[in-house]
RNA sequence: GGCGAUGUGGCCGAGUGGUUUAGGCAAGGGCCUGCAAAGCCCUCCACCUGGGUUCGAUUCCCAGCAUCGCCUCCA
C-alpha cells in the first residue's frame, strides 16, 4: 500500500489509484524565463524519484509535465532585452531539458505547452463565464471565488483569514474585480504583446488555466496525483483547482507539494528574493548525482539546505559508490535480498522515506562488502539489492571508463614488479598512474585502474 | 493580523514514549596491505527553554524563545 501526504486533508494516506496498476500524474512545470534554479532542481529530482520507485515497484507511470511558455515574466523580459518572446522560451527550454538530463531525470512521458492549448483554455473559461463562476472586467475575465466553495482547500486558510492582514503586495487587477481574491483567467493584452483571439477581447491566460486544462485532457478527470513545489500550494495550485471545481469537473485525487531549498542563512531560495542559485553552476562544479543523493537523505517534505558541506559530503559518499560498483562489477546477477527489497518498499510506501531507504542502501552495500571480504554466499544477493534501491532512485553507478592499453600496462608492470618485490618501481607506476587521475587499487587478485 | 514549518551529537540529516545503534561526512583507534587505496571492525551516546502528563519524554500536551515560509502570479 503507498502512501502519501496529502496537502489537503494534512495526513498520510493511501493513494488510491483510479485505475489499479496505473498512475496518472500531473507535474507542474517550468515557466521558462530564466535559467533553473535549486528549487527547480528539487522539485523534478523528487518527483523522478518517485516517478522511478513507482515504474520499479511495477506501476504503469503517466507523468505529464507542462511547459509554460507565455506569462508576464516572459513577455517582461522580451521587452527589457528587445528580443522575441519565442527567442526566450525556446532557450529556456533547451536549456531546462539539458540540464534535466545531467540530473537524470527522465524526461516526462508527455510535455505539453501552454500555447499550444490556448483554444482549449478559451473554451474552458467561455464555460465558466456561462456557469456564471467567471465574469469579464475592463481588464480581463476573473475567477469568482466565493462561487467556489471551498476556496481554500490547499492553504487551510478562509478566504476572510487570507484577507484579513499581512499583504502589502499589489492586488493585480484589484479596482475592477468582484472579490479582491477573484483572480485572472484570462487579461487583454495591450499592443505589442503575444495576444489571442477571445470572446471578450485579445488577450493572454491568466492563472495558469494550462495545467487544469492540459491535466484534465492528457490524463483525464479524477487523475491520481498532482505534485509541484511548497510555493505553488496558494495560489497557483488552489487557483487550478478551483478553476477544475467551478467547471464541476473531478480535478488531481490527491495533491503533494516538496519543501523548499533554503541557502545558506536558512532563507528560502527563489527567484523573487533575487538570490538565484543557478542549478547550472551546481551542474558545472559538482558530480550532478550529488544533488540527487543530498535529496534521497532528507525528506521531500522537510526543507533542504543546499551548501558547499553537505554537497561535498555527497560527493565523497558518491565515490565509496563508485568503489563498490568497480568491485562487484564481475559479481554474477543474482536474485536480490528478498528482506532488503521487503524492507525498501516498507519505507519507500511510507510517505517516500528515502532518508530511511538511503540509510537501508548504505547499510546494504555495507553488509555486501563484508560479504565479500569473507568470501560468503549471500553476497551476489546483497550487491543486487544495492543495484535495484539505485535503480529505483535513479542514482547511477559512474561506468568504468574504457582503460587506454598503455595504462592498462603498466597496472600490469605494477603488479610484476610487486610479485618481484621491487617495491620502489612498483610504487612509483602507481604515483605515475594517479597523477594521471587515475584511482588505483591493488587486491589479492591485483591492480585494477579507474577513473 | 491569519495559517504553517523548523530547532537533534564536530558538520549535514532521519527517527522514536523507555530497552542495541538511523545514515552520510569528518575525527581517533584497530584489522587487512610490502606501503597505500578500497573494504571491514571499534570509539565519539545528541535531541532550544520552562512547565505539565507519565513509573519514565528528545519523542505527547501547554507556554515561551529563535529561525523560516505562505497569505495574488516564485519549484
Amino acid at each position: 500500500m503507498f502512501r502519501l501526504y496529502d496537502t489537503a486533508t494534512s495526513e498520510v494516506r493511501e493513494l488510491r489509484l483510479r485505475t489499479p496498476g496505473r498512475v496518472g500524474i500531473y507535474l507542474c512545470g517550468p515557466t521558462v524565463y530564466g535559467p533553473p534554479h535549486l528549487g527547480h532542481g528539487r522539485a523534478t529530482l523528487v518527483y523522478d524519484i518517485l516517478r522511478r520507485y513507482l515504474t520499479w515497484s511495477g506501476l504503469e507511470v503517466t507523468l505529464v509535465s507542462n511547459i509554460t511558455d507565455i506569462d508576464d515574466k516572459i513577455i517582461d523580459r522580451a521587452n527589457r532585452e528587445g528580443r522575441p518572446w519565442q527567442d526566450i522560451t525556446h532557450k529556456c527550454e533547451s536549456v531546462w531539458f539539458d540540464a534535466m538530463s545531467r540530473l537524470n531525470v527522465e524526461r516526462p512521458t508527455l510535455v505539453p505547452h501552454a500555447t499550444e492549448y490556448v483554444d482549449q483554455m478559451v473554451g474552458m473559461i467561455a464555460e465558466l463565464v456561462e456557469r456564471g463562476r467567471a465574469y469579464a472586467t475592463a481588464d480581463g475575465v476573473y475567477l469568482s471565488v466565493t462561487s467556489v466553495n471551498d476556496y481554500g482547500l490547499l492553504a487551510h486558510q478562509s478566504l476572510d483569514d487570507m484577507l484579513s492582514g499581512g499583504g502589502d503586495r499589489e492586488v493585480f487587477g484589484a479596482e475592477n474585480k468582484n472579490h479582491p481574491a477573484d483572480f485572472a483567467l484570462w487579461k487583454f493584452s495591450k499592443p505589442g504583446e503575444p495576444s489571442w483571439p477571445s470572446p471578450w477581447g485579445d488577450g493572454r491566460p491568466g492563472w495558469h488555466s494550462e495545467c487544469v486544462v492540459m491535466s484534465l485532457e492528457l490524463l483525464g478527470d479524477g487523475f491520481d496525483l498532482h505534485c509541484g513545489g511548497m510555493d505553488l500550494k496558494f495560489p497557483h495550485h488552489e487557483n487550478e483547482r478551483a478553476q477544475a471545481v467551478a467547471l464541476g469537473r473531478d480535478f488531481a485525487r490527491q495533491m503533494i507539494h516538496n519543501g523548499f531549498v533554503v541557502d545558506t542563512e536558512g532563507e528560502k531560495m527563489s527567484n523573487s528574493l533575487g538570490n538565484v542559485a543557478n542549478l547550472l553552476d551546481l551542474l558545472e562544479h559538482y558530480d550532478p548525482r550529488a544533488y540527487r543523493l543530498v535529496l534521497l537523505q532528507s525528506h521531500y517534505r522537510s526543507p533542504v539546505r543546499v551548501g558547499q558541506d553537505n554537497i561535498d559530503a555527497a560527493v565523497t559518499t558518491l565515490a565509496g559508490l563508485d568503489a563498490f560498483a568497480a568491485r562487484t562489477a564481475s559479481v554474477v546477477v543474482a536474485p536480490a535480498d528478498s528482506d532488503v527489497i521487503a524492507r525498501f518498499r516498507e519505507l519507500m510506501d511510507d510517505d517516500l522515506d528515502t532518508p530511511s531507504a538511503t540509510a537501508l542502501l548504505f547499510d546494504t552495500m555495507r553488509r555486501a562488502n563484508a560479504a565479500l571480504d569473507a568470501g560468503d554466499p549471500s553476497a551476489p544477493g546483497l550487491v543486487a539489492g544495492v543495484r535495484e534501491i539505485c535503480t529505483a532512485f535513479g542514482l547511477e553507478f559512474k561506468a568504468a571508463a574504457d582503460v587506454p592499453t598503455e595504462i592498462a600496462a603498466k597496472a600490469t608492470a605494477l603488479d610484476a614488479a610487486r610479485a618481484a618485490k621491487d617495491f620502489a618501481t612498483a610504487d612509483a607506476l602507481r604515483a605515475e598512474l594517479q597523477g594521471a587521475g587515475w584511482i588505483v587499487e591493488t587486491t589479492k587478485a591485483g591492480t585494477t585502474v579507474r577513473r
